[in-house]
RNA sequence: GGGCGCGUAGCUCAGUGGGAGAGCACUACCUUGACACGGUAGGGGCCGCUGGUUCAAUCCCAGCCGCGCCCA
């Protein structure tokens, strides 16, 4: 006997664990079956499971079962990913804890430490997916860090080099003065701060006493000023384009240029430009063929040596000594004292407070420093073109499909993508310089000897670049590097391109965008059919998780309080096309019911001795109510199923729910009660159970399996690889449907008369039935049984006579439903309800006339619909009739 | 400023060119032998606003208001 209430705790491992030892997750690549894929996008290794995980491997998971069931060959690939700032970072706190700095333990023990920190803590999160039930492929979890996945990104590298499409540049970056690397443009956010507009002005150098007003909200800068530059329509300073200002503090002459890039209607229509601390001014600097000084190091300090020959006293406007004490000061500090010494000078005009956005390292947090710097760059823009075409295409799809617009407004104004990273974790740049600083880019350091060798014709001692690739380098190649690329394996044959990838919309520029560049480079195909965007994880009152908020949910706690199945169901059925979701305790709590409702109508089913049949045929049956349940099952099966092709869990969800709870458990358990002895009605629920076991088993794995097993439908843990149901012919299923219709609307109509006439439920009562047709009497004496119980009826007849007075009626298709209640109602009350009937119907016939009196509507609307609605409009009418009679009768 | 999306019952959200829906919440009744994580019944909506197209608009179009996200 199953227990009273279903205890997911107990069953959740001991079920997982039998799937995975059994290897029902497993791929084969050897089958005859069509494969379907789907790759992890591969959590952080540092990371554990939260609500955004929980969202999108619930959907994958649903998904990778369903067509598991489905007799696909489903592969979906599990992984982590090395997350090289993250991981790093992670590790150096480790450090910091026992007073170790990571350069002092140097770079091969560091790397060392990082990977035994791996081994120790990287298993977390895929741990945790087990919880979440999630069907992973283990045995071919992959790392990006792999032997082999390390061997694909040297290979991308080396060919991409070869192919000119990786370079290295001396340009502007995006440098975090905090983790002191390069970061890519993704990794930027910028960010609302309250500064300030400093107005400085530059003394013209001719004597004349004249300034030239420059606004900036970085000060700190203006030691590597290399001019100032005017809009050369701008009237107020055209007269000064091409003369000199003397640089405060500095003393150097720079030249007043004329640049379009000064925008007159902002500050005072002067900007001074320091090419090497800003990007705009870069760009200037470039068109006019200026130096570029870098006057902030690496932890954006001041540094003096590019600027130091240049500096030059001048009365009342430079002093070096000045200039020399700020060396190694903070670029802050030494904002703070250049405003001040301006202030000291009489040449700070003034001061604007200023709200502006502000670049910060989306992991570090601090203002990022444009630098200056030679890196390594990805043409992005070239490699990006194919995957545009492919997506205009169709050959890779977005769902929903407004996604599309993202990916190409991003693609298509693509910048070069930084590669290098200044870190220790990650993939060293397979690059290896000569005593002269000639680059050999090479598969290996023997590769890079040999090649060195054919160009120095001796042997030299070559440096490796010190630098490691950006972790996103190596997860654009996820799609085939997983499968064993750049080896010509059967997996790569035949697992890629994957079907689906399911994802954020957070990630399509960081990983979509190139993976699909990647893919269609190397492998020549898209690496992926469809790719489904979900939503966001928020709070019950739609604000996002955060720790800082505290307002962040943790699956695993969910998980414990109400089960993995509950869980995912909720999942399911709150994710709708395009929708971020909003979740909390109480929902999946309210979801749980669900699986209990479920988990409760099977243990009715086994208190009934209801077992499966492999015998049974759904065509052979015979009664109409198990011809009913089978038809509306055969429906549910074909919703559910579109549902999913569809990617509309919440269609899904909804459809499982309402065809289990209510029909199978409301409608068709409760009116076959009475009649579970017989051997039709018995196969026909355990027939229909079955198909909801395996309709659900994607959203809720747990207690479906459970159930699925305990019942015997098959093996332990077979549920897994069950077939999906199709959907399937009745015989005679229209008139059974109509049959129970009748049955569910009579039971109906009666229940709300008792109820709104507040008749005991205790208390049965005939029920009588006027003018009812010979077919609808027969159906009432088949039902006799199911309707007396389900609607407390005494009996059930045809009306003789004249209707009993104080009786409470209701019309039903062609009949009046008579209830002779007298003395239990309040004939006042009753009069009320039927009058309220009747001018709901009236009103609805009203309005179908007017319809049908519009020459226009008569005339241009669709023939059926202007028969439907005369249809409708006798329906009303006649209820108005009968209704009105009802009335007359109680007088 | 540009782009995308959203505004439907108290809440969360489906939906469709022709009869406004679900879940939860709420109210009343019911401890009936699967289930009180239950059953039965019920109340509740100018479908954001204003125009336009149409025989017909919650749905299509335009504008406006409000909210969210992304990019400058």
């Amino acid at each position: 006997m199953l227990n009273k209430t279903f205890a997911p705790a107990e069953i959740e491992p001991r079920l997982y664990d039998g799937w995975e030892s059994s290897g029902a997750f497993a791929a084969d690549p050897v089958s005859g079956a069509a494969p379907f894929t789907i790759m992890i996008p591969p959590p952080n290794v540092t990371g554990s499971l939260h609500m955004g995980h929980a969202l999108t491997f619930t959907l994958q998971d649903a998904l990778i079962r369903w067509r598991r069931m489905q007799g696909r060959d489903a592969l979906w690939q599990p992984g982590t990913d090395h997350a090289g700032i993250a991981t790093q970072m992670v590790v150096e706190r480790l450090l910091a804890a026992e007073g170790i700095d990571r350069r002092k333990l140097g770079r091969e023990t560091f790397v060392q430490r990082v990977w035994q920190w791996k081994q120790e803590s990287g298993g977390t999160i895929t741990r945790q997916l087990r919880r979440l039930g999630a069907s992973l492929d283990w045995p071919r979890e992959r790392f990006t860090m792999d032997d082999g996945l390390s061997a694909a990104v040297r290979e991308v590298f080396c060919t991409l080099f070869e192919q000119g499409l990786i370079y290295r540049d001396r340009r502007l970056v995006n440098w975090d003065p905090k983790l002191l690397t390069a970061i890519s443009d993704l990794e930027v956010e910028s960010r609302e701060v309250k500064g300030s507009l400093w107005h400085l002005r530059y003394p013209l150098a001719d004597g004349s006493g004249r300034f030239v007003v420059v606004a900036t909200t970085r000060p700190e800068t203006m030691l590597g000023d290399v001019a100032v530059a005017v809009h050369p329509e701008d009237a107020r300073w055209r007269d000064l384009i091409g003369r000199d200002v003397i640089l405060p503090l500095v003393g150097r002459r720079i030249p007043i240029i004329a640049d379009e890039y000064s925008d007159p209607e902002k500050g005072s229509g002067a900007v001074k430009i320091t090419p090497a601390h800003d990007f705009n001014d870069f760009e200037v600097g470039r068109r006019h063929n200026l130096p570029m000084p870098s006057v902030l190091d690496q932890e954006a300090k001041v540094q003096l040596s590019e600027i130091e020959d240049a500096l030059a006293p001048v009365e009342g406007i430079a002093d070096p000594a000045f200039v020399r004490a700020l060396a190694g000061e903070d670029r802050f500090e030494a904002r703070r004292r250049i405003v001040a010494e301006f202030d000291r000078l009489g040449l700070l005009e003034k001061i604007d407070a200023h709200t502006h956005q502000v670049p910060h390292g989306d992991r570090s947090g601090v203002p990022i420093e444009p630098r200056l710097t030679v890196q390594w760059y990805c043409n992005a823009a070239e490699l990006a073109k194919p995957a545009i075409a492919a997506a205009e295409q169709g050959r890779t799809k977005f769902v929903p499909r407004q996604w599309e617009n993202t990916f190409f407004a991003w693609m298509r104004d693509i910048q070069p993508w930084c590669i290098s990273r200044q870190l220790w974790w990650g993939h060293r740049i397979p690059a290896w310089y000569g005593p002269d600083g000639h680059v050999f880019v090479a598969r290996s350091a023997a590769a890079a000897h040999e090649a060195a060798r054919a160009h120095y014709l001796k042997e030299v001692e070559l440096i490796q670049d010190g630098d490691v690739l950006d972790t996103w380098f190596s997860s654009g190649l996820w799609p085939f590097s997983t499968l064993g690329w750049p080896e010509r394996t059967a997996e790569v044959a035949r697992y890629y391109p994957g079907d689906v990838l399911v994802t954020g919309f957070d990630i399509i520029f960081f990983w979509v965008a190139r993976m699909m560049m990647m893919g269609l480079h190397f492998m020549g195909e898209v690496p992926f059919r469809d790719v489904y965007i979900h939503g966001l994880v928020r709070d019950e009152r739609g604000q996002k998780m955060s720790k800082s908020k505290g307002n962040v949910l943790d699956p695993l706690d969910l998980i414990d309080r109400f089960g993995a199945d509950a869980l995912r169901f909720t999942i399911c059925a709150l994710t709708g096309p395009g929708r971020d979701i909003k979740l909390g305790p109480a929902v999946v709590e309210s979801y749980r019911s669900f699986v209990t409702k479920l988990w409760n109508a099977a243990r009715f089913c086994e208190m009934n001795a209801i077992a499966p049949d492999p015998a049974f045929d759904p065509s052979q049956a015979t009664s109409p109510l198990c011809r009913w349940i089978l038809a509306e099952a055969s429906e549910a099966v074909a919703a559910a199923t579109a549902a999913l092709e569809a990617y509309r869990f919440d269609e899904y969800a909804a459809t499982c729910y309402r065809f289990t709870w209510n029909v199978f458990c409301d409608w068709f358990l409760e009116l076959a009660k009475p009649a579970l002895a017989e051997a039709e009605v018995k196969q026909t629920a355990a027939h229909v159970l079955g198909l909801i076991l395996r309709l659900l088993h994607p959203a809720m794995p747990f207690v479906t399996e459970e159930l699925w097993c305990y019942f015997g439908y098959g093996p332990q843990c077979s549920l897994i690889r069950a077939p999906w149901p199709a959907p399937f012919g009745v015989p005679g299923a229209d008139a059974a449907r109509g049959e129970l219709d009748w049955v569910v609307r009579l039971i109906g109509a009666v229940r709300t008369v008792r109820a709104e006439m507040n008749v005991p439920p205790s208390l049965p009562a005939p029920i009588f039935l006027q003018d009812a047709s010979t077919d609808s009497l027969a159906r009432g004496r088949r039902w006799i049984e199911a309707i007396s119980r389900l609607a407390r009826a005494s009996d059930l007849a045809p009306l003789a006579g004249e209707v009993p007075r104080g009786s409470a009626q209701a019309v039903l298709d062609e009949a009046t439903v008579v209830l002779p209640l007298a003395g239990l109602i309040d004939l006042d009350a009753e009069r009320a309800r039927l009058e309220r009937e009747r001018t709901k119907a009236a009103n609805e016939a009203a309005t179908l006339e007017r319809k049908l009196e519009n020459q226009g509507f008569v005339t241009r609307a669709a023939p059926e619909v202007v028969e439907e609605t005369r249809a409708r409009r006798e329906s009303a009418l006649s209820e108005v009739a009968r209704l009105q009679a009802a009335l007359a009768r109680i007088g």
